[in-house]
DNA sequence: CTATAATATGAGCATATGACCATATAGTAC
DNA sequence: GTACTATATGGTCATATGCTCATATTATAG
């Protein structure tokens, strides 16, 4: 194993996934669906934020990758669709927890 | 294990280290690290990249505690100081060149 | 069909970010 | 001391980001 120039679509690739979870939003967002479903307005609502700006995270989580949704009547419930980079998040707020 | 709405510092460190890996030139910057202890211009050099833009990055990067340095003679050498945060860098990495 | 509820979207704005240039600083060699 | 080398820093600029407001869309209930 020793040091190669890093094809720059491949790092690309790693810091959109980094930079989807450097933002405080999204994290919340992430964290509170890896223990349940939900709702967009749920979320809106645990988190005390717009619903508009709740729906535009989702958006941008969703063309990611990182989450899914299903309808069920007029509601949409979000879950994860990532478990990788789930899991790397909840191991990262733990370690940081310990650390900071 | 159930959720637990997150400390807003907690969050905060959380996207913080994210966010440092989340910049293209940040990320180019710790994997070379990650193989070669360098100088500020050695790094330039390599990533072809003006020597003020690393040393600014470097300094990001040193404020974080994700990297440090040592002199000699007039040369700065700088190397990694968090191997939690590289073995994250480079695990993922590895993990995105296998599935992207 | 209309009214309502839930979500999505577009525009606008303030702030954050990252690059470069020019210059300052610090150490070495003489 | 001066000249030189390596690095750090401050300023500026263009772009990116995230939020809010207002409105559009979509589905349901009647």
């Amino acid at each position: 194993m020793s040091y190669n120039p890093i094809n720059e679509q491949l790092i690309d690739n790693v810091s959109q996934m980094f930079k989807a979870l450097s933002d405080p939003t999204r994290i919340k967002i992430l964290h509170l669906l890896f223990y349940k479903e939900c709702s967009v307005s749920e979320i809106a609502e645990q988190l005390e934020m717009n619903q508009s700006t709740i729906s535009h995270q989702l958006k941008y989580l969703r063309q990611l990758r990182l989450v899914k949704k299903r309808r069920e009547k007029t509601m949409y419930y979000y879950s994860p669709d990532d478990y990788h980079v789930m899991n790397l998040l909840e191991q990262t707020i733990e370690h940081t927890k310990h650390t900071s």
